[in-house]
DNA sequence: ATTAAATCGGATAAAAATATCCGATTTAGC
DNA sequence: GCTAAATCGGATATTTTTATCCGATTTAAT
């Protein structure tokens, strides 16, 4: 569905915006260790973030990732798939064609835009807060206990 | 959605299929060009639709590909997705953790699972021939015109 | 038997995605 | 100012996916 790093991103967002909800700011090894994910690799997809203005980062010695909260509450996870992996899941031909419409539709279109209609939907409708919400109620998880 | 190599296999089983409908075998080049793929990377999952019995062959002179009609009637799209993406679409965790179940959720599963299930649905429901059939009635397409 | 048309199968190549490394830069605290 | 802790950014390495190549095998027609 999301590409390996899109995954890692969009866990990334979730668990500095729930330490934010603690009004604390985390660090590179704490989000690495909090989403289990290789750090070097973590950092990679945390300089995207930070460019594209999803957390906010502060150098040196104290510094680390934190979000803006209000931002995360209007904030839908689509932009953060958008970012990563493009537009692709939202408009591209599940069979690849090289544009997906009506008019000349591959033979699954037909039933298979209205699954994808409402997968979009759900990623429109998920803001980034609510996911931390998620976490920090502890509803949620976001690697193996 | 689906890997590069699982969407050409989906299309070259409905190629072959709707040429099945005329009673007409199809060969290698047939089929690369009937839903523009490279003619090498084409025979090579050809080859794993025979060995997974998808698709007959004939060697030889006058020899190419063909399909069991009514093995198409029963045969859900599922099947050939499992073959070449494993079951990684029904059943793994959106955002990757290793199981994917109610009790430990992430933070997207509630949402995210009923899409799923949706999807699964739609991939169980559609069989081969119905696919085969909207290219032969003409009202979808392999390939761009 | 010979030939030509076709699939088969193993090795390999190319491209993309995933992951790491390390020196440069920034900054709080002393 | 110095030091230690932290992010930044570019280069590189590894792995997986995608794609190609080519000789072996099969077979219909002559
Ligand atoms: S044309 Fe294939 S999904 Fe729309
Ligand atoms: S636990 Fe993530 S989708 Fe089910």
């Amino acid at each position: 569905m999301f590409s390996l790093t899109c995954e890692h991103a969009i866990k990334e967002v979730i668990f500095v915006a729930r330490q934010s909800l603690d009004g604390q700011r985390t660090n590179l090894k704490e989000i690495a260790a909090g989403i289990e994910s290789p750090v070097a690799y973590t950092a990679k997809i945390l300089q995207q973030l930070v460019k594209s203005n999803f957390v906010l980062s502060t150098k040196g010695v104290n510094g680390g990732f934190e979000t803006d909260l209000n931002k995360m509450k209007s904030l839908p996870l689509m932009r953060i798939v958008e970012v990563f992996d493009g537009d692709f899941i939202a408009n591209r031909c599940v069979l690849g064609l090289k544009s997906c419409n009506s008019t000349h539709p591959c033979p699954l279109h037909e039933k298979y835009a209205p699954v994808r209609g409402r997968l979009v939907s759900v990623l429109e409708s998920t803001c980034m807060l609510d996911l931390a919400l998620g976490i920090y109620s502890g509803q949620a998880i976001l690697k193996e206990l």
